[in-house]
RNA sequence: GGCCCCGUAGCUCAGCAGGAUAGAGCGGUCGCCUCCUAAGCGACAGGUCACAGGUUCGAAUCCUGUCGGGGUCGCCA
C-alpha cells in the first residue's frame, strides 16, 4: 500500500473527470502533477500541485482549477477536507481512518510493504568495487562495496532484476607487479635474502602467498629466469588475492553475482570486436590529440594514436585506446566490457566508482552510449573519500597490510553492521568521517544506535505484553481496532510509516540509498518522542495495564516502525536487534 | 588552464520530479526519571542556502558567470 500513490491517482481521476465535463481542457499533461507531504503540518495531510502545473497549459487561473478539484476530491470518503492555499496548493486532510489502514496494511504485508513494481521487466548490472586483485581490499572499497550492495538491493526491492558485478582488473601491468612480488617472498620462504625494490607490494599479506606457492612447486622456480615462472606465478597470486577480497567481501556480507575477468577479453578477439562495433559507426579513427589546455606536461610531445572519437557522444576529447607501442589502453578492456554488459541484454547499466576516477566518467558514457546506439543509459556513481578517526586523531596505519587500512580492520573493529550503516550515512558524492569511537557510542548522535534502539524498544514492548498474556502476533495486530490511534505523535509516526514506499520510490529512482538511512533515523526519532510521551501520559504507552485491546491497537502502531525498520536495515544489509546490551 | 564534485546554523550534515515560514544531530540555555529501557524526550536561541545575473506564478533546488575547497587531466589501472 501506498498510499500517496494512492491519493495521487484519486487526483489524476478527479482531473480526468474534469476533462470529461469540459472544465477542463483535455488533453492535459499530469506527469508533473504531485502530491507530497506538505512541508509544515498545519497545512494537512497531503498537498498537491495540480493546479499551479496546469494552470499555464489549461490557460486558466491556478485558483479555479484548485477550486474545481476541491469539489471533485471532497466526494471521496478519505478525503475530510480540500483547502485551496497560497498560489495555488490544493491541501488535503485525511480521514484518520486512512492511517489506521496504512497499520493494517503493513502488519498484513510485513516485510513486503514497501515492495513496488517500478522497476518491472527491468534487468539492471550494478558494477562496484572492481578493485585490482593485488591485495586486501581498503577503506575506500569499503564505501563502494557497500553503497553499491545497498543500490543493488534498494532496486531489487523496487522491482529491478538485478546483478550484482565485480570487474577483475587482471590484465594489465599492475599483476605483473603482484607476481614478482609474490616470486620474492617465494623467495623469502626458501630462506633467501630478499629486497622490496619500488614498485613491488610490501604488504605482509603476500607472505602466506610465497610460503603457498612454494608448498605447491617446491623450488622450481628457484633461481630460475622470469620468462620461466612470471605467467605461472601470476596466475597464482591473482587467484589468492581473489579468494582474499571474496572473503572480505564475505566478511561485509557483500555477495557478488558475477565476476569478469578482464583477462578474458585479451587474446579472445573480444576487444577487436567492440572496437570494431565502434569503427563500423565511423567512431574510430588514427590522429594526434590536441595537447590538453593549459600546462604542459613536461614529456608531451604530439603523438599518432589510435582514437574512439567519443566527442560524438558528449566528452570533451576523443581518447586513445592504443598506445604508442601497439598495446591497449585500459580504456580499450573497459570499452569490451561494457560492450559485453550491453550484449547480455541490461536495460540499465550502474558503474559505481572511486571518485578518483570522476575523469573517466565521459568517456564510459559515451562509450556505452555509441556502443548502443543511446539505448542503454549508464549511471555513474562515484564513491567519496572516507576519512578515518580514532580518539579523534586520524587514523591511517593498518598492522596487516603496512600502508593503509583495511576493510577486515573495520569489520574486525565495529562488526559490518555498524560499517555498512554508517558507510551510508552521507551521500555517496559527499566526503565521510568515519570515527571508530564514535560509530560505537550509544547515543543519540550515533545513528546506527538511535535506529537499532527504536527497533529493540519495540521488541521490548512486545515481549512484555507476551509475558502480560496478551497476544500480539501481526495477524491478531492486524486485526486490532485503531480508531483510538488520533494523537498528535501518534499520527506522525503513522504518517511517517505510510512515507515509507514513497521514499523508495525516491531513493530507487535516484540511485540514492543513504535516503533510507536517513529515512529510518526520522523514523526512530518519531518513536521515540511518542515512547516518551507515555511517560506524561500514561495513556499513550504502548502496554496498557489490564487492557489488552487498547494494548494491542497501540502496539499495532508500534510493531509497524518495527517492521519498516527491520526492512529498510535489511535493505542496507544491517542486522535489526531483539534487544540492547 | 580543461573537466567533475562540493560550498546550507558555531561544528557535522539532510533537503524528496522547482512549492508555502529552509530541517536534523552535536555544541549552548532551560525543563522532564515512584512511570512499558532517561542509552531517551520537550522547549528556546542560532541562517544573506558562497556571490551575481537569468528562467519561472514560485529557485537552496534548473541555466550562465565569479569566488573558495577537493579530485582529475594522452604510452597507471
Amino acid at each position: 500500500m501506498n498510499i500517496y500513490a494512492d491519493i495521487r491517482g484519486l487526483v489524476i481521476d478527479a482531473l480526468a473527470a474534469l476533462e470529461g465535463e469540459g472544465l477542463l481542457p483535455a488533453g492535459l499533461d499530469l506527469a508533473n502533477v504531485a502530491v507530497e507531504p506538505p512541508r509544515d503540518p498545519l497545512h494537512g495531510d497531503m498537498a498537491t500541485n495540480a493546479a499551479m502545473v496546469l494552470a499555464k497549459p489549461a490557460g486558466m487561473k491556478p485558483r479555479d482549477i484548485a477550486g474545481a478539484l476541491a469539489e471533485k476530491l471532497r466526494s471521496d470518503p478519505r478525503i475530510v477536507e480540500a483547502d485551496v492555499a497560497g498560489p495555488g496548493f490544493l491541501n488535503l486532510r485525511l480521514d484518520p481512518s486512512v492511517w489506521a489502514d496504512v497499520v493494517r496494511a503493513v502488519l498484513g504485508q510485513g516485510g513486503a510493504y514497501g515492495r513496488s513494481e517500478m522497476g518491472k521487466g527491468q534487468r539492471v548490472n550494478v558494477e562496484f568495487v572492481s578493485a585490482n586483485p593485488t591485495g586486501p581490499l581498503h577503506v575506500g572499497h569499503t564505501r563502494g562495496a557497500v553503497f553499491g550492495d545497498a543500490l543493488a538491493a534498494l532496486l531489487d526491492f523496487s522491482g529491478h532484476d538485478v546483478t550484482r558485478e565485480y570487474y577483475i582488473n587482471d590484465g594489465g601491468a599492475q599483476v605483473d607487479v603482484l607476481a614478482r612480488s609474490v616470486y620474492l617472498r617465494y623467495l623469502e620462504a626458501h630462506g633467501r635474502e630478499v629486497a622490496f625494490a619500488d614498485g613491488t607490494y610490501p604488504g605482509d599479506y603476500l607472505i602466506e602467498v610465497g610460503q603457498a606457492l612454494k608448498d605447491k612447486v617446491g623450488d622450481a622456480y628457484v633461481d630460475q629466469p622470469e620468462d620461466v615462472w612470471l605467467v605461472a606465478v601470476r596466475e597464482f597470486a591473482t587467484d589468492a588475492m581473489m579468494a582474499l577480497i571474496r572473503e572480505d567481501l564475505a566478511a561485509l556480507g557483500v555477495e557478488i553475482d558475477h565476476y569478469f575477468s578482464e583477462k578474458s577479453l585479451y587474446g579472445t578477439g573480444r576487444i577487436e570486436a567492440a572496437l570494431a562495433a565502434l569503427d563500423a559507426k565511423g567512431l574510430i579513427y588514427e590522429g594526434v590529440l590536441e595537447p590538453p589546455k593549459g600546462k604542459l606536461p613536461e614529456d608531451w610531445e604530439p603523438r599518432e594514436q589510435t582514437l574512439f572519437r567519443s566527442t560524438e557522444h558528449g566528452d570533451d576529447v576523443d581518447r586513445p585506446v592504443k598506445k604508442s607501442d601497439g598495446a591497449w589502453t585500459y580504456f580499450a578492456p573497459d570499452i569490451a566490457y561494457h560492450f559485453d554488459k550491453i550484449e547480455r541484454g541490461y536495460d540499465a547499466l550502474i558503474d559505481v566508482f572511486g571518485a578518483d576516477h570522476g575523469g573517466y566518467v565521459k568517456r564510459m558514457k559515451a562509450a556505452v552510449s555509441a556502443l548502443s546506439d543511446g539505448r542503454v543509459p549508464l549511471d555513474i556513481k562515484l564513491t567519496q573519500l572516507v576519512k578515518l578517526y580514532k580518539n579523534g586523531e586520524p587514523f591511517k596505519m593498518s598492522k596487516r597490510a603496512g600502508t593503509f587500512v583495511t576493510l577486515r580492520d573495520v569489520v574486525d573493529l565495529v562488526g559490518p553492521d555498524v560499517t555498512r550503516f554508517v558507510m551510508l550515512t552521507r551521500k555517496n558524492d559527499a566526503p565521510l568521517d568515519f570515527d571508530f569511537d564514535k560509530v560505537l557510542e550509544q547515543s543519540k548522535d550515533n545513528a546506527v544506535f538511535y535506529v537499532q534502539y527504536a527497533h529493540a524498544r519495540v521488541k521490548s514492548v512486545l515481549r512484555k505484553a507476551a509475558a502480560a498474556g496478551i497476544a500480539v502476533d501481526d495477524a491478531t495486530l492486524a486485526g486490532a481496532d485503531l480508531s483510538a490511534m488520533t494523537h498528535e505523535s501518534e499520527i506522525a509516526l503513522a504518517r511517517k510509516v505510510a512515507e515509507w514506499p514513497r521514499l523508495l520510490e525516491i531513493a530507487a529512482r535516484t540511485h540514492e540509498p543513504h535516503r533510507i538511512a536517513f529515512y529510518l533515523y526520522e523514523l526512530a526519532g518519531d518513536l521515540h518522542a511518542l515512547w516518551n510521551r507515555g511517560n506524561d501520559s500514561p495513556e499513550l504507552r504502548f502496554l496498557q495495564e489490564g487492557d489488552p485491546a487498547t494494548s494491542q491497537s497501540k502496539i499495532a502502531l508500534a510493531r509497524a516502525v518495527s517492521v519498516v525498520i527491520s526492512t529498510g536495515l535489511g535493505i542496507l544489509g544491517v542486522t535489526p536487534v531483539e534487544e540492547m546490551r
